[in-house]
DNA sequence: GATTTGCGTCTCGCATTCCGAGACGGCAAT
DNA sequence: ATTGCCGTCTCGGAATGCGAGACGCAAATC
């Protein structure tokens, strides 16, 4: 099948990259597995390499270079809003409260997706907002998973229990009342990635008036269901 | 400052990567961000959809391609093992048997870098051999960090008991004797990744006969300081 | 130590590639 | 029904990129 795009450069630009996929190469090597000219070659990955798409390694070898990943990391963010924001709205419209997406990092948890509840009293976190590990069910669903060390490290200050992580791994989910904010109750799931690792914590939140002093009660099972979805989601577009 | 690297079509290409960094974009959007024409825009587009370098959302939007992340993936190992041979080598000479690094797919472990004793009585284990998570100081290493859940999956069918891991978590490293393999010692060490996780294990292994039935106290130092400074390079490359 | 070979980098004349104005069809907005 | 904007395509022309050849350097060979 003919690999052209009606592009040149990029077609050769493709067979460099891919060139240096299995590892690092010299020119040389570049031009005998590419089939490229020297200077061609030459120049495509000194291009490359400005753009950092390729770098030198300590013997002036080509290598892929930081911006691969750069990108990858924002494609993988990409992908995950993606795939998380229609479920955040079904989740939204089911129970009729916010939903959020929270992912951890270092000692806070950030909103990085959400469906807000459109009228009448609500919670509302913007996406982007940095809150403390140290409070809310989200904080509980992305520390109850870590080895013991990562989680007893993480206990430290925080106003929930070893006891009540444990509670939380049995039951797949965390619910709290009044601790990140008087007022506000939420209920949270974990989100797991390839090999079952949590790597955030979808949640719904609303005023303890019409979530009550049991919000898992009510909302659980809605809550650990768009959690399956998001994950078995994302596996699929792996 | 310039940005321009004297290949114009990779400058545009750079532009059109850079566009979607922030996620997805219509074909629209792209001449407005990059400044291209519209027809230049699209045929560069098209071009790196063809080479899987961006891919279309339901929405007909240009969004990062799959190729992006088998590329980072490509990346990332290369890193790894650059910063690692260096320290299998020295670990090697300082400990006169063969050293190795393992990381975890699945139920296996795999031998992704090697430094042979050349000489004499040694254990050999070539880069790329799978060996099985059930045996072995190394397996040890990369199953007592996992979290409580996957730990205890994890010990069915193995040589070794939770209170063995738990010896390992205190100790910071592992010891076998005879376990892969009768005849076989070893010693083992984590290397941590960005937030201390373990993502590989590094090892020596040798005869009995040299390294007895307490390898851990001739060379866990050694092992552990080749973990540490694996580590330590690997955060500084970040 | 001298010579040869192969490397990375650079130049520059030329031909091909890429550019972008304009056209087209489709769809959403008015 | 009309208008405006979108994505896609064509094609003449000019600018870009190509690659043969040259150069300097270092490693390999004799």
């Amino acid at each position: 099948m003919d690999n052209s795009s009606g592009v040149g450069v990029l077609d050769k630009t493709a067979a460099v990259l891919g060139a240096l996929e299995t590892g690092p190469a010299s020119l040389a090597q570049l031009v005998q597995v590419t089939g490229l000219a020297r200077p061609t070659a030459h120049r495509i990955a000194v291009a490359l390499e400005r753009h950092r798409l390729l770098a030198r390694d300590g013997q002036g070898r080509f290598i892929l270079g930081p911006r691969i990943a750069e990108l990858a990391t924002a494609a993988g963010e990409d992908r995950m809003l993606a795939v998380a924001q229609p479920v955040l709205i079904a989740l939204r419209d089911l129970t009729g409260e916010s939903a959020q997406l929270y992912r951890r990092q270092a000692d806070s948890r950030i909103c990085v997706a959400a469906a807000e509840r459109a009228t009448g009293l609500r919670d509302t976190v913007p996406v982007g907002t940095a809150l403390p590990m140290t409070a809310g069910s989200a904080a509980q669903v992305l520390l109850a998973w870590e080895e013991p060390e990562r989680l007893h490290r993480g206990l430290r200050g925080a106003r929930f229990s070893a006891a009540s992580l444990a509670q939380v791994r049995r039951r797949g989910w965390a619910a709290s009342v009044a601790e990140r904010e008087a007022g506000v109750a939420s209920v949270s799931a974990p989100v797991r990635g390839q090999g079952g690792k949590v790597i955030a914590a979808v949640s719904v939140s609303g005023p303890i008036e019409r979530l009550g002093r049991s919000p898992g009660r009510l909302h659980a099972n809605a809550v650990v269901t768009a959690g399956d979805r998001i994950s078995a989601a994302l596996r699929r577009a792996s």
